[in-house]
DNA sequence: ATGCCATGATTTTTT
DNA sequence: ATCATGGCAT
């Protein structure tokens, strides 16, 4: 028991004076708190789990948390251990805290993300683990590469069994905490038999080379955690307060991480909503929420549910939908808000005519349509289940040029022109790392084959030195050939040229940055490559030397990039987001659109075979996240026929499209079906496919047809089919002229109408693009460096 | 050492 | 269909 709580039951003489100083402070940050997240705040001593629906101000709640944690004296900042997943929510935390408190909390040194936070415990004791505290941490490229080379010095071949999936078994098994010599004996005929011990001799290279993969930094410090009482013991003192963010993402290891630092004090805050799990897949547990209250006796569970997010329609939707989920906690969301837009359906002819109905409804909405107050650009969002859903939205907006933009992707680090450069920084701050130097030695090309790397490996190897030195042996005894020993050398002394500039006391690590990629010829080989993402990579690289600026040296930015960093795309007037669902979660827009929700699709076919019930329901779990990003309308839709593959498919409307509750939703007039008739424009490519009977026969398809036949209001098609485009914009684009496009890199215009015109592309072949999309050649070709 | 063709896979993704 | 990867020919 905390000393200071029962203040109550003392004369106010016996409180410390400190402590009623503090508790004499206002408490602003409580101002405005519905009662559940006021309990949330002021539950601070024991066990609690805060459920927090979508939408039900979970930051807000945890935030305020904090600040009362400090406030109060509670606490002080570096007391509270405070976890998130990902950088962003880490951010987003830290800076609310500091504005919640006034600029007074410097540091919160210990909220961060569960990879960040490790590599700092992990740095302290790493000699407890065989690592050295300055390990390299490994990004799945690496992972792979080494992998690759452990599968092969087994004597197996890699093609039958591939890096990748031994990767992915590898992975799950660290997610579960299960060490080389703790992986269950159910698990040992995975990899055709061999995972296990091509596990240990992963994990074995993996100290040699002084590295860790991700999986790595929680399980280490875990390990340390198990064998080393006192240097738990002493965290135990140290994080008097732990909060963690997204509870229900957190796989066991994480979970065991948790479990072994809240064991004495039991002071933990789990928030998280077991309703939008949809990890599983990356080896998230829902059990671990579900268990709360067994893993910490007396947890006092808190459920926020009052939701400021969406209209009463939307979450009536959205719970009608989770209703069929088995095994949940259990949450109903509320709202005082009245009145909005009911959830809209609509069923399409195909993929293109649903991403061109929405490109049009977008367009229709910005002016005000349907009775609905103008939504902009930024306001509208298209969630899809996969990323290749997104292509059909890609090329409909691009050609009608409707601004967008595509949320997720390859993140910044992850771009191979940083990954090279980044291993050229690498080799530099560390001679011995030999996964950067096989990434970078012939890269530019320098000659050095197959044939030379080999000979680099066989010389490093049989002296036990690392590759770089290997290399320098080979050149001086001059058993490398003709012009790659040239370029060897060359690559050698400048290796340890920049070292030494590095070392040098007056050394400016943002420059020097500069003339190693310059002097190593990499960025030489970009400016001569002719390839349209040349000059996007040649700005990467400038970005990235900008970024060493906010560093006191390359090895504090080397771990930033491989942990931190992420790219924040630099605006450009208003834009609709497109993104997956999965990217989704924890965002929330005005108008959202749900496409694509259709069997196999939507729910996945791949997640259901896979995973069962299970699977069904982390699906269900994802429609639940969707349709609760929607603030004010939200837009599900489907198409009778998709192109799966290349080849034409019928799909049947999704299941969850019958989930939704009837009272809640209003079905919308595709165009083709445009009258009641039944006879779409497109009918006419019926006849080529045929069996298309059973889609008009499932349940969502019926109840369309029902509900479409029913007297309703109705809205001009005119509408819908406005464009915002200013069609005056006439293009100062001629006939022939060399352009260049973002997406689809150099070619040559063909057609001008209007502000549209017709681009024969060298690569991407002829489109039809709007010429703002657009620019001359001649400026585009003009690398930045 | 580099370029072309066949082969296979193809949900979701943070760190 | 489309993309990445790897083998093979140049």
């Amino acid at each position: 028991m905390n000393e200071f709580d029962d203040s109550d039951a003392f004369e106010a003489a016996a409180i410390p004076l400190s402590r009623r100083a503090m508790a004499a402070r206002p408490m602003p940050y409580l101002d405005g708190l519905n009662p559940a997240q006021r309990l949330a705040v002021e539950t601070l001593d024991g066990p609690v789990l805060m459920l927090a629906g979508a939408g039900t101000g979970k930051t807000r709640a945890l935030t305020a948390r904090i600040a009362h944690l400090i406030s109060t004296g509670a606490a002080r900042p570096n007391e509270i251990l405070a976890v998130t997943f990902t950088n962003k929510a880490a951010r987003e935390m830290k800076n609310r805290v500091g504005s919640l408190l006034g600029q007074a909390v410097e540091g919160m040194p210990w909220l961060g993300t569960f990879h960040a936070i490790c590599v700092r415990l992990l740095r302290r004791h790493a000699e407890l683990v065989g690592l050295k505290s300055n390990f390299t941490i490994l990004d799945t490229d690496d992972q792979i590469r080494l992998l690759k080379q452990v599968i092969r010095a087994a004597g197996i071949d890699d093609k039958r069994w591939p890096a990748r999936q031994l990767a992915g078994i590898i992975d799950h098994w660290k997610n579960r905490a299960w060490r080389p010599d703790a992986v269950p004996a159910a698990e040992a005929s995975a990899f055709n038999d061999r995972g296990i011990p091509l596990y240990a001799a992963y994990q074995q290279r993996l100290l040699d080379l002084n590295a860790c993969d991700f999986g790595d930094l929680l399980l280490h410090v875990v390990t340390i955690f198990q064998k080393h009482p006192d240097v738990l013991a002493q965290y135990h003192r140290w994080f008097r307060y732990i909060l963690v963010d997204e509870y229900q993402d957190t796989n066991v290891a994480q979970y065991m991480w948790l479990r072994l630092l809240a064991a004495g004090h039991q002071n933990i805050c789990c928030v998280g909503d077991d309703d939008q799990s949809i990890y599983g897949w990356r080896g998230a547990e829902v059990g671990n929420i579900l268990r709360f209250e067994k893993d910490f006796p007396g947890a006092e569970v808190i459920r926020l549910e009052q939701n400021y997010r969406s209209t009463a329609h939307i979450l009536a939707a959205a719970s009608g939908v989770i209703r069929g989920n088995q095994g949940r906690l259990g949450k109903t969301l509320w709202t005082q808000a009245e009145g909005g837009e009911k959830v809209r359906l609509i069923g399409h002819w195909d993929g293109e005519e649903e991403a061109r109905w929405i490109g049009e409804e977008i367009e229709a909405m910005g002016q005000g349509t349907r009775g609905m107050r103008p939504f902009g650009l930024d306001d509208c969002a298209i969630l899809v289940r996969a990323s290749h859903q997104m292509r059909a939205f890609e090329d409909r907006f691009l050609t009608i040029g409707l601004p967008y933009r595509v949320i997720g992707g390859p993140r910044f680090y992850e771009r191979q022109e940083i990954r090279d450069a980044m291993a050229y920084f690498r080799l530099v701050t560390s001679a011995e790392d030999d996964l950067a130097f096989e990434r970078i030695v012939n890269t530019p090309k320098r000659g050095l084959g197959d044939k030379a790397q080999q000979k680099i490996q066989i010389a490093a190897r049989e002296a036990g030195i690392p590759l770089k030195e290997g290399a320098r042996r080979l050149v001086e005894a001059k058993q490398i050939t003709g012009k790659g020993a040239a370029a060897l050398r060359a690559l050698v002394e400048g290796l340890d040229r920049w070292a030494m500039m590095l070392r040098a006391p007056d050394a400016n690590h943002v420059e020097i940055a500069q003339v190693i990629l310059d002097e190593s010829g990499y960025t030489a080989m970009w400016q001569n490559d002719k390839s349209p993402e040349a000059p996007g990579r040649l700005e990467n690289l400038k970005e990235l030397v900008k970024a060493l600026e906010g560093f006191e040296n390359l090895q504090g930015f080397l771990e930033h990039v491989a942990l931190v960093m992420d790219n924040e795309a630099g605006n450009s007037g208003p834009q609709v987001s497109i993104m997956t669902l999965h990217a989704a979660k924890g965002l929330e827009f005005p108008a959202v659109f749900l496409p694509g929700w259709e069997d196999g699709l939507f729910p996945s076919q791949r997640s259901m075979d896979e995973s069962g019930l299970t699977g069904l329901e982390e699906e269900r779990r994802l429609a639940y996240v969707g349709i609760t990003r929607a603030e004010e309308v939200c837009t599900i839709s489907f198409a009778g026929n998709r192109r799966v593959y290349g080849q034409w498919q019928s799909q049947l409307p999704s299941r969850f499209v019958d989930e939704l509750p009837e009272d809640h939703v209003e079905v919308l007039t595709p165009p083709g079906l445009y009258g009641g008739q039944g006879a779409p424009a497109a009918r006419s490519s019926l006849d080529d496919r045929a069996s298309r009977a059973d889609v008009y026969n499932s349940p969502g398809w019926k109840r369309l047809q029902e509900s479409q036949s029913r007297p309703r209001p109705m809205h001009q098609p005119k509408e819908s089919l406005t464009s915002v485009i200013d069609l005056d914009a006439v293009s100062s684009f001629t006939m022939g002229e060399r352009v260049f496009h973002q997406k689809f890199g150099y070619g040559a215009v063909a057609g001008i109408e209007g502000d549209k015109l017709e681009v024969d592309f060298e690569r991407a072949g002829t489109k039809h693009v709007v010429a703002r999309f657009l620019r001359p050649a001649a400026a585009a070709d003009d690398p930045p460096f």
